[in-house]
This record gives structure tokens, C-alpha cells and sequence, in this order.
DNA sequence: TATGAATGAGCGTTCATTCAT
DNA sequence: CATGAATGAACGCTCATTCAT
């Protein structure tokens, strides 16, 4: 898996016009000391706080994002950004089963180490995540339609189930007060052995058309 | 599966003394309106609304609530007094796998129908919310150790994995702007599958130690 | 000097229409309760904490008392009735020096007994306590005439003086965290010492009037 | 004895970093709305009325003080810090008996002046005001010492006592409605005469140690 | 008559956001 | 541009007072 110790450059959370360098590093400071926060202490950290830990001024945080909110919608753009390109870049690796594995592990792997789930939400009506988020879908959407033809995973799945369980060994793993760091991979495990074609009961209820 | 409609009557959320007739009513109306606010717009909306919905004044919900946050905990643990009497009941149920499965059906349609999760956080320092999740958990001890007598579930998996994944059904429908009422049965089918012995895979983590 | 235990009782604090035996018991534990939490906490006691001390319910309060503030100045009242019946005893004492000295005393004691002075600026509106105050200085004024024919206080000391410097000595003790119970003593004995004619230096001001 | 007028100057009650013209005036209105509402009526008064006076937002009160608590300790500071350098300006002076008596002129028409006697009990929890006090009560300590030198005061009486005779003239004055302006003189020379050896009587009480 | 549930104005405090410097 | 002072609406919570029971 690529690094993705910088994921937060490329088109999507930067604005229109090129920065000068030092107000692109204020930037990245604020970004990351804005997501730090957040894990830390929640959704209800402050402006001032964030600003604070990058070490610059409150007023300035407002010069580089419109408001809370999309301070917020930027940070999960940076997320979505590095998921989809890990989508994408799965598209065509030799074992579909395998790829599919690995998409679910990097998003996992993603969201548990930056503790941003609440901040998804938020977000939830920004123009930039919505269409990222499309992307993404469609990038599992390959992942899936080409894990069907090896038979990885049950036929009655689709891409849209894939998309919405993509958190769950994250979420349970959240429940507890100090998860080791890769618990997430025994739910992970289960949740893609339900994904098996081996074993598989009927499902009650049709797939939901996601978006 | 008994009515659950009204199941903030009883001795956890109910006050030590008898309340007056009209007394009782707002607290139900309290309580009602409090969940519904919760649910809709989550953990930030105010008391003032609350009490706007409920159509009380500010005053009388600190009145049966010492703080917003016992309000929370009284939500909470009216959700874990229903949930872990459903265990209770389901302890000695003829057919093992059916009373799990059981349980987790009626664990994720509490969760779906009261879209709370958020809330849970807020409580876990509250002494009758641990005190409940403590003996709700004892509760998916027993079933699980049944389960395994009959080899309905794989023998790699714990309580514990049961109790983190609980809500993973309701997770993943929430993502859903507008989910169809049952479609979390979709999703249980999945995990519930993942969970069963015929086709499971060696997990890489031990099982961790919830409490 | 007289027992000072039950000083509420007669006609200043009592309500028009006596009271039955029980409504005035009631009446008895409230003024006690309320002084007890005024001089433990402050003004900002609660007339729900008094009532609780009480052992009465916080609407049988208002039934006594038409607000906190009848209820302060009831308490201010009785205070003042016992501190004028002291004085109008002490006027025809045989010895008017030691009358004075004793009013004063009296005075202090009762004052630093009871940690009240915080409650004298919310009455003085009170008509009660204004015709009290009143009466008091009456009282006063015959002490320091009959001290001063016997040259027990300086000729340039009047009643008006005598009545502002009264609290003097607790003023002084009540600086101190932890006094001793009688140190208003040392402090009345020096201003004591002040008012005597011995040593006396012109004062630059001349006496006010106080009513 | 100088100026008192803008006493506010100095290190006691300015942030530690020096302020924008406009926020050092605005913490002056600040100071001064406050010191004014509190003389005027009393602790309760609310930081939106004291804002209002001083013609900014009720937010900005806490910009410059952390809480109403720290503001009051901040005006008791200035008047504490002010009290400290007279003691210790005078600590040299040619007489020591008229010292002592410009001292305690000093501190009575301070207090008479900015009436808030009833703020000093609410600071004592305060670190600087806890310092100043210590200070001032070391600078009494040699004002007394050097009195007694000259037998300009009894030989029974301590800083404590001088300490905690300070405000009597103000206290006394202060239980009249419109006291004329210098009207303390006439109660600090009755209590003066009170401290002086000339006609002293013997103590009940010993003196006690104030901290 | 006594109760205590309900009220609602008011409290101290926070914080996203604006804008003069 | 960056700053940080100012804003003011909103928050959780308190409490004297009222009034239905």
C-alpha cells in the first residue's frame, strides 16, 4: 500500500488559485492539527484550539476555509481522496478476491487511525464529498463486478453492501475503551467470511440502491 | 417477541418515588421527545428544544433530569434495561442458534427504530449504564455459550465479538440517507453468516477482552 | 441578660391572624433553618435548601412569607427586636457607663452569633425593620444621654456615633477566617476605649445625623 | 498622598502581554463599569449589566478576564496593590505615629471611595490577591513596629489588630444612606484614640494572629 | 392548608465568525 | 495577509415564584 503520509495534497482540498508556500505549509499545519484534534477530542473541539495547535491565529483559519464545516469537508475529502485512489488503483490487480480484501483492509486501516467518523457526517452535504464519494462508489463498483467473476464473494452482494459494510469492523471495534491497533482485522474477518459465497443463507431483504 | 413500546416503564428510568399522574406524563413526553430530537439531529440539539418538542418549559426538564446528560443516560439505559431483558428472556430458548439470532434481530431493530448509537458514548461514565451493559453482556455470555453447544456459531468466536458486533448491522443501514425499514435484516444475514462455523476462515487477531 | 433563645417570638414577626399551633411551629423551623443556611452559605442559599432544613415543602415557604426577602427581613426583625429590648432594659441601669458598655456587647455577640449583616442591607426597605430601627436608636439615644451626664463617654460622641459603630467590632473579627468566639471583645474594648473621655483628640467631622 | 486616580496602572492587573490600544481601553471601561456596578448594587450584579455600562458585548468581559470571579479579584488586586505601596511608601517616614495615621486615612478613603468591601471575601481564593494581602500585612507589620517605637500606639496593640481595625471607619460610615465624603475621619479618629496609649484599658482578648 | 411540579427570566460562559488594525 | 479583539446568539443550568392538585 502506497504512503499515505501526505495524502492530503492533489486537486481536491486545495483551492482555486496556487498558494504561496508559506500559507500552503499553514495549510497543512491546520489540517493536521484540525484532525488531530478532532481524534482526540471530538467533534466539539474549537476554533481556537485548532488554531492554537498549528500555531497560528484564529482569524486565519477562516482565510483558508470558509467555516468549520468545510474545514471539516476538507478533511474528509482528504480521506475520500486516498480511499478512492486506492480503490482505483485496485482496479486491475491480478486477484479480485485479494483486491477486494485489501480495499476493506486501507479503509479500515484509514479510519481507525484517524478517528474521523463523526466527522462523515458532517459532511455530508458538501459538493466536493458528494462527488468524491460517487467516485469512490464507483470504484467499488469495478472492485466488485470483478470479484463476482472469480466467485469471491457471494452472488446476492453487491457493490452497494460492500459500500456500507466498509466501516463496520471500524465501528466495532469503536466500542471498546482502547482497541489494540489491528483488532479491526478479526471483524474484518468475519464480515468478509458473511461475504463468502461459502455458507451463504438467503438474504431477507433486497439490496438498497445506495445513491 | 414482547411489546416494546413502552419500555421506559419500569424501575431503571422511573424516579424512586410514585410521581404525580401529570408528572409521569411529562417525563414520558420528556423522554419521547428527547430521543426523537436526539435521533434527528443528534447530540447538539439543546435542552431548550427538547423541552419546545415536549412541550414543556426549559425549567421542568432539569426537574426530572439532573443534567442533560443524565437525560441521556436515562434514554440509554432504557435501551439496555429492554435490550438485556430480551437476553434474559431468550437464556433458555429451545433452539440456541435461533435465540441468538433472535437477539441480534431485536438489538439491531431497537437501535434502527431509535437512532441513538451517538448517545451511548455520552453514558458510559453513568453508574446504571454500566451497571445494565455489564449484565447485558453476562446475558450474550449465556447465549453464546449455548450457541457453541450446538456449534451454531464458529468456535473462534466470543461474547465479546457478538456484543462489538451488534450494531454493525444498524451501522451500515445508517449510512443510508433513507433506509428501508428492515433492510438491517440484509445486513445481519451477512455478519450473522460470518459468524457461522460452514465456511470460516482462521482469523489473524485474538478475541479481546471487553470488560 | 435575658434568655435570648426564642427572640422571634412576639408581636414584630408574627403575621396578623394567629397562627394555628402547628402553622406557627412551621413558622419557628423556618426562621431558624433559613438563618442557619443564610450564616452558613450566604445570601445565595436557595429557598429550596431552607425549606429542605426546614422540613417543609418550598411552597409552604411562601405561604409564611410573601417572598426571600419578607422572609430576610423577618429574620432581620427579630434580630433588631431583641437587640432594642436590650437596650430599652438597659435604660435605667445604675451604672449608665457599664449600660452602654453592656448594650454593646450585646450587640456584638448577638451580631457575630448570628452571621447575618449581609442580610441588613437587603431589609432596609422593610417597613417593619425601618420602624425597628427606629425604636433602636430611641434606645440608644437614652444610653448615651445618661453616659454622657456621667461623663462615661466623651462630650463629643453622640447617639448617632454609637449606632454606626455598634458592628464595629465584628466588622473587625469577621476579617478573619477562623475567629475566636469572644475576639470581638479586644476589638470593642479598644473602640470602647475610643469613646471615653480620656485621651480624647478633636475629630475634624462633625457627628451626622443618622435618621 | 498622591494620586490614586488611574491606581489600575502596573503589573497587578494587566494580561502579561501588552494590549492593543484599543483592548487596554476597553479593559479600563471594563475595570471601571465593574468596580462601579458592584459599589452601586452589589455582588449580584450580572456581567451583562456590567458590560452594557461599559459600552461592549458580554462576550468580550471574558476576553479580558476568565471568569466574573477573576474579574472581581482583578479589582480587588488593584485596590490591594495600590494599599501595599502606600504601607510602603510610608515605611521610612519621619513620624512614624502620623504613618500609621496617613495609612490607615489612606485605606479608609479608598474603601470609601470604591465601595466594594463585600468583593474582598469573594477573592480569597486568589492566588494574587492572596500574595498582595501578605504584602500589605508585612508593610503594616513595619508601619506598627515603628509606632511602637515611639509609643504613638499602645504597647497591646499588633498589625493584626491595626489590620483588622482597617475598615471600621468605613464600615461604620457605610451603614448610612448618603454619608458625607468625609465623614470616615470622624470614626478613624474615634478608633485612632482608641489605639493610642493615652487612656488605655486593659484587653480581655489577646491578639490573635491573622494568617 | 400543604405540596411539589411547572414556569421562564436570568445566570455565567463558550464559540464560530467578522473585521479593524 | 495575518492577527486577535469584538461580537452576540446560544448553551446548560438555577431559582424565586405560581398554582393545580
Amino acid at each position: 500500500m502506497t504512503d499515505r503520509s501526505s495524502w492530503y495534497c492533489g486537486a481536491v482540498s486545495s483551492p482555486n488559485r496556487p498558494l504561496r508556500v508559506d500559507a500552503a505549509r499553514n495549510r497543512e499545519h491546520l489540517l493536521a492539527a484540525a484532525e488531530a484534534e478532532f481524534a482526540e477530542r471530538g467533534l466539539s473541539v474549537s476554533v481556537a484550539d485548532i488554531a492554537l495547535r498549528a500555531g497560528i491565529a484564529k482569524g486565519t483559519v477562516f482565510r483558508h476555509f470558509a467555516s468549520k464545516e468545510d474545514l471539516i469537508a476538507s478533511i474528509v475529502s482528504g480521506h475520500l481522496t486516498a480511499l478512492t485512489g486506492c480503490a482505483e488503483r485496485l482496479a486491475d490487480a491480478a486477484d479480485p478476491g485479494d483486491a477486494l480484501w485489501e480495499f476493506l483492509s486501507f479503509a479500515a486501516d484509514q479510519r481507525h487511525r484517524h478517528n474521523i467518523d463523526f466527522l462523515w457526517a458532517v459532511s455530508e452535504g458538501d459538493a466536493r464529498v458528494t462527488e468524491l464519494r460517487d467516485r469512490l462508489f464507483s470504484g467499488i463498483e469495478r472492485l466488485v463486478v470483478r470479484a463476482h467473476q472469480v466467485e469471491a464473494i457471494r452472488s446476492d452482494v453487491t457493490a452497494s453492501d460492500v459500500y456500507l459494510l466498509m466501516c463496520a469492523p471500524v465501528h466495532a471495534v469503536e466500542n471498546l475503551p482502547n482497541p489494540s491497533p489491528d483488532l479491526w482485522k478479526r471483524y474484518l474477518g468475519i464480515i468478509f467470511d458473511g461475504l463468502r459465497p461459502e455458507g451463504a443463507n438467503p438474504l431477507s431483504e433486497p439490496a438498497p440502491t445506495v445513491f
